[in-house]
DNA sequence: CGGAGTTTTGATCCAAATCAACAATAGTGG
DNA sequence: CCACTATTGTTGATTTGGATCAAAACTCCG
């Protein structure tokens, strides 16, 4: 490739300190204000409190902590996990640029942490705020019911996966899944690097990381993908894609 | 036992064919009008469609249907299932009396398929309309969105069942929610019909028929419940709280 | 460079799936 | 009502996919 290398992560125009301008956010397309008229973007931009960034590993919030903030990612990626009594975590999902975390605390507390992948900016978003607002333009609201609604169905074809596909299966839709989001903010569906580690990785899938250092030996020896550390090009998406819709039967890596 | 078998799916009061009352209905406390005030309970009747029956196995809506209606459960209890591209479905939750059907498809259409596991009633309650009283009742539209966040973390429990617990903890989670969602309908925690199949729970929890039949049958033996076809009673609650909690060590079935 | 963390690869094990047979139950129709 | 069939559930034998255990290779940084 003679392009550099494909960043998904890298930082929008982006002044830390200055308030956010969604109008001027390259995620307007995919992020709560979609679809919005000028006038209401400002609105919109008028209650949206200051950005945050977080360095790598940096905790956006915690389980147990008071809901009033959701977060919508300007850059970089985070990761958010349920621990449970025994002290077990498990990952319920990885959100990129446009995505909204804090949904799961709208009940009043937060019931996962959400920690940062990278060095990584979110626009804090008062809720307490955002329900005013509610009521004056009920075109956000309804977005926001569709943005709710989603994540119900995400997590819900999450339950398919960890339910329902064996190892390769669930590896090719996390890789598929991946490359669909970055071809949506436009970087190429078929290159492009992990921003977690293979125990990230293998937690969220419901694998060991040894099982997920083998399905990417084994995808890169059937010639399906290249790998070098966390790189990942995709060679064969049709095929990649058929395993992650099950229609195709799994190779039993002869 | 003296008393009659429970009967958590028992009809409420309820004549067919009339409008739904959210004032007279016994999961007022459970459902969409929770914490209303008198007159906003009205505003809600006013708009909430006719009530439906639904007859054992009959389908309530159907992927790819588009949206229109939530339902709330009167009495009776449902299934929700996905199904992939591959034909292979996942059960993604059993509801019951009081519970919130429909959420997956504020985004447009129906992304699962909702069927009675008895006979049922639910009340039809037409979204848009819904969307009109949210800017006239804010404390509907809070607890709409409570409602939601709910159903978001529910389903990232199930992520961590399927993801991280062995069979037996699986198993001991599903009765011990179940459980508990009966005590809160002021019907016995520790005794209960199970409404759906053991291939349902099986699906619903990532394990085959077999498994499910093998769990009883070593539950009971280590007495800790009672099984008489799909009549259930916990012998000891504390015990089984104790291994959903993951507290306690697997018992290597000796 | 050293040392901690991460990833890969191989050997072995085990929990749950699969395969198989049968028992119990619920329907169905005569 | 019973006989017959289909469905659902139980139990046992065997297999297997992925976990676990073990060790080496690589990477990242101070």
């Amino acid at each position: 490739m003679s392009q550099p290398m494909s960043l998904p992560g890298a930082p929008a125009i982006s002044i830390p300190g200055l308030k956010a301008s969604c109008g001027a956010c390259s995620m307007l397309q995919l992020c709560l204000p979609m679809g919005l008229e000028d006038a209401d973007i400002n609105r919109l931009d008028q209650i949206i409190g200051r950005r945050r960034r977080l360095a790598r590993d940096e905790r956006l919030y915690a389980m147990g902590e008071p809901f009033r903030n959701l977060y919508a990612v300007r850059f970089g990626h985070f990761k958010t996990y349920q621990i449970n009594a025994a002290g077990e975590a498990q990952i319920t999902g990885f959100q990129m640029a446009g995505e909204l975390l804090g949904m799961d605390a709208i009940s009043g507390t937060h019931h996962c942490d959400a920690v940062a992948l990278e060095d990584s900016e979110v626009c804090e978003i008062p809720f307490a705020r955002l329900e005013e607002l509610f009521g004056e333009v009920p075109a956000l609201l309804r977005h926001f019911h569709r943005i709710m609604s989603q994540e119900i169905t995400r997590e819900q074809n999450v339950m398919l996966l960890l339910g329902n596909m064996r190892a390769e299966q669930r590896f090719a839709v996390f890789l598929v899944n991946l490359s669909a989001r970055y071809a949506a903010r436009g970087y190429s569906p078929d290159s492009f690097g992990l921003r977690m580690s293979r125990e990230d990785i293998g937690n969220y899938l419901g694998l060991t990381i040894e099982s997920v250092s083998r399905l990417l030996s084994r995808f890169k020896k059937q010639g399906w993908l290249e790998v070098d550390k966390r790189e990942v090009r995709l060679l064969d998406p049709v095929k990649l894609k058929a395993l992650a819709a099950g229609l195709d039967a799994c190779s039993p890596m002869d």
